[in-house]
DNA sequence: TCCTCTGCTGACAACGTTGTCAGGGAGTGT
DNA sequence: ACACTCCCTGACAACGTTGTCAGCAGAGGA
């Protein structure tokens, strides 16, 4: 039983396609008999307009969906992201396509290429490590880029992030402002760009106070991963008396290690990146939290303006941080 | 600067536009020269196939694209399953369209209304409370439709739950196995199918020991109201010695509560539904849990196997629950 | 009465692609 | 040398829809 299409309407009213096409569209100049019988036939028949055919013909070739690729889509920073632009789509009428990348520079490109096969009118893509290059006007047709979260490499497009380095930065002087001075670092892999600067901001606060960097071990991607880091730096000489965890499941990770150490309430703890929850732990934990849901809106607003038609350069917009202190970061150091 | 076509391809190429869909297509018996030619042609112009025309012309039409409709894409149970069904289509070379419906049975109609017109080869529903009678066959024309996280109504179609009566009434045996005899139940709007089955869940099992039911407290949806809703069972006569709270959010909410009450260590608690760090927290906490990726997948699963042609009655799929002990509910009794 | 104007309707082609089919050229066997 | 395959290629139409345009009927004016 295949789905009715407007001709099959238009043979049941009795009047050419075109007619049912008008009145499917709510063209004026119809008339109401007519857009009776057509609505009657249409109801009958339960039809469906094929959009995706429609916009194959339609002036503009718009297909009314966006493309969306992120990290993952069950992480919270990515699902929030994922909902903030939903939103902002709903508002115009549109459809999101949504996949996740995974950290795999050919997953991002394999679900690009699946999102402009299918005519997305616009993309915004949290990039893997990697290069965009490949991205070129020729490849898009025109089809508005944004990226958001991390800065494309090889191609200039809208891009909306946070400033990183001074977020960390900020994190890492709050350790010392509360005594620390030999402050651990643990942080994600060396090729996402978020995660060097996360650690250049590291390098700076501590720079600026003549401290030597502590401990710093990089490439930490999971949770485990975090709480065997964590472990090993507790067993070595001279352990920190603070630790800066740049990203969400690290500071997760470190924290379920200090609490195996019977720790958590001595060594402090920023983390980068707010989680749910993190005001409920002992203690609670102080972050430097982003703002997804702005970064979202901010992104896929961009979208809609270009596709509105507007124009300008392609420029980076910067999200402010925030610190949120909850404890975990305003132990003191006890020497 | 308009996408490139297979017309333009095929002019430059200098062979019909049959030939260069051949080559697209990697059908056999096209001459190397004329693929190389076409392939050549293809890189100059960054010519990418217009996959939505090719649908439209396609033997059986597919457009290797499902549907997913959440209840928020953004929440940890929907994101889950979002995900487990992304890795089941991946396998298949789909791609996912997702939404949020926030329990508005209007938005819940729209949304798969914009599916359906995208030609989305299939769906999974998380359904909003009201009815899906409008998923007439007619509508669907043919198209598989799956049902996950809550039976449907008014229509008969694979539907992929977890046994919320019994997860319930587990999760309550385990407090009056503990010494509770007063057990506060705290659950989700009276509107959601399955609030309803947790909260006969707990009669079931208070039925079963000859206990009076506790407070009972329905409609708590968001976490601000389950702590509010707390500190009302608190401030009462006869405040229960254990608490049920029949999801996520209520969970959190009265954690929340009891800690600003100081009460986390001396009421117990088991909630419906796991959630990230439950272990981190002190108590950690004891809950049913579900398994959103074994329903995801499963869910992804069933559409895939229909749309490889597989026929069979539509049937209800259980999940098993797993009642995970943290020591939230293990608080014995004092009295 | 005739002409013009307006309003409604449908025929036709086209969007970008592919299924069908027929035709031409080369190769094989006699 | 001739017939017969087989292989490759392109013309054509069609998927479901809409933009364009021409035609027709009825109303209104001279």
């Amino acid at each position: 039983m295949a789905r009715a299409t407007l001709r099959d309407v238009a043979r049941l009213a009795e009047v050419s396609p075109k007619t049912v096409s008008r009145v499917v569209n709510r063209e004026a100049g119809v008339t109401p008999a007519k857009v009776a019988a057509v609505t009657a036939a249409i109801e009958k028949l339960g039809y469906r307009p094929n959009f995706t055919a429609s916009s194959l013909r339609r002036a503009n070739g718009r297909t009314a969906t966006i493309g969306v690729v992120l990290e993952n889509v069950a992480n919270p920073f990515s699902s929030t992201l994922h909902r903030a632009m939903e939103d902002v789509a709903r508002e115009h009428g549109v459809a999101i396509l949504a996949g996740s990348v995974d950290e795999d520079p050919a997953r991002e490109r394999a679900l690009i290429s699946t999102f402009a096969g299918r005519q997305v009118d616009g993309l915004v893509v949290a990039p893997a490590s990697g290069n965009q290059g490949y991205l070129t006007a020729e490849i898009l047709g025109g089809t508005p880029l944004v990226f958001v979260d991390r800065p494309p490499v090889g191609i200039s497009a809208d891009t909306v992030v946070i400033d990183n380095r001074a977020g960390a930065r900020r994190a890492v002087d709050h350790l010392i402002t509360h005594g620390h001075r030999t402050i651990g670092y643990l942080g994600d892999l060396r090729s996402i760009a978020t995660a060097r600067d996360r650690l250049q901001g590291y390098r700076d606060a501590l720079a600026d106070e003549g401290i030597r960097p502590g401990p710093v071990v990089e490439d930490v991607h999971t949770e485990s991963e975090a709480e065997r880091a964590v472990h090993r730096l507790f067993a070595a000489d001279r352990p920190p008396t603070a630790l800066f965890t740049a990203q969400n499941l690290v500071t997760i990770g470190a924290i379920r290690a200090l609490r195996s150490l019977g720790r958590q309430h001595t060594v402090a703890l920023v983390g980068f990146d707010d989680f749910p929850l993190a005001d409920l732990l002992e203690p609670g934990v102080t972050v430097v939290a982003q703002d997804p849901t702005a970064m979202g809106r901010l992104a896929a607003s961009l979208v809609f303006r270009r596709l509105a038609g507007e124009q300008w350069e392609p420029a980076v917009h910067v999200i402010p941080t925030r610190l949120i202190t909850r404890g975990s970061g305003e132990i003191q150091n006890a020497v």
